[in-house]
DNA sequence: ACCTGAACACCGTTCAAGT
DNA sequence: ACCTGAACACCGTTCAAGT
């Protein structure tokens, strides 16, 4: 045994990475599991932490590929001609459909695992940053009369509220009498908003 | 050893759920185990399991007591006397309030445990029912000449907005260049979409 | 140098056996 | 009837030892 050289660092935590991804979308979140992964991937244990420093370091790179997925799929799916209000409505649709058919890779986003207190990393933040950036960039020519500091804040205020529309949903806390859908629960959260903030300023 | 009969089904219960609230207030949700609430009441393992299903039936249990506190923190903040605007501004306070003096339970609350798509037993849905209902009471004069539905819609809609923020600030999702605080956020938040939806309806 | 696999200190859950 | 404690099938993590 030992010293087989059949793949870099780097191809091993690619396929380590995948195969995690596969795991929690085929089985849950639960089901993710050090020994699972390397398992699925033909190595031991041992070799995973060789390349992660624990098994929350792997789930913080599986979810910083989900929010590269999460971006591309936005992005893929705003029409860029459409008017800013319709882009915003599109771009919430998006999340929630996301949110919808990956679940699993969705909650692993935003459970409260590694470290309750301490900060991500820079290069995770980075990434949700570039999610961020599309939100701005469709409000920017509703509200860039009042400065890039209002974009930016009505963009965070607007998409964290997205955000826990979609969160509540998607974990059952809102499944009280006489529910709207999640889409149309966003959509009147960004018509009042903008109405609010596009007036006032 | 066995039949003690010291303590009643409840009262091992009581005593099982309030060594479990502390073991997460002290420690951190991690270290909620079967093994370490049992020690902690002074019975063994088995013992929990002739009270509770299994261990996410417990964090249930103990959810929804998280709940009925946090409706209490929520009542006890909220002067009746202020005008509506001030009082949902209030709410939301406290409730990031809780969330910031109490991260364990208050993520416990909305970690993807117990079955995703399973649905919540009636009994938790209640409790769930009964904060919504205090950000309905508070809704109530603003939005109640557009019906009953209107202030059920737009309660929902507010409140798991501020729940998105401040959800994304504890779990440090909001750690990005010039952010403002959580309060500022809320306060954005309900100001816009208050004007928006008094005005349109 | 790279990888193994056994070991350590844990898990959740069950259930025969004790009183 | 009530509770135990040992057992089962797992965990995350480490690290001496093999090639």
């Amino acid at each position: 045994m030992a010293r087989r050289s059949d793949h870099s660092r780097d191809e091993i935590r690619e396929m380590a990475l995948a195969a995690a991804a596969a795991i929690v979308e085929k089985e849950g979140s639960r089901k993710l599991t050090a020994r699972s992964v390397a398992g699925a991937i033909g190595y031991t244990v041992g070799t995973l932490y060789l390349v992660f420093r624990n098994l929350d370091d792997l789930v913080l790179h599986l979810n910083a590929r989900t929010l590269d997925e999460l971006h591309q799929w936005l992005q893929a799916r705003v029409e860029s001609s459409a008017e800013p209000r319709r882009q915003l409505q599109g771009l919430a649709e998006a999340y929630i459909d996301y949110a919808v058919c990956h679940t699993a890779r969705w909650n692993l986003l935003f459970d409260s695992v590694a470290g309750d207190d301490s900060e991500l990393p820079d290069w995770y933040l980075a990434r949700l940053g570039k999610v961020f950036g599309l939100i701005e960039s469709a409000l920017t020519p509703l509200v860039a009369q009042q400065g890039q500091e209002a974009v930016v804040q009505a963009a965070r205020v607007l998409w964290a509220s997205v955000h826990g529309i979609c969160t509540l949903k998607i974990r059952h806390r809102l499944d009280l009498a006489g529910g709207q859908s999640t889409g149309e629960m966003a959509a009147m959260l960004i018509d009042n908003f903008l109405e609010g903030f596009t007036k006032t300023g």
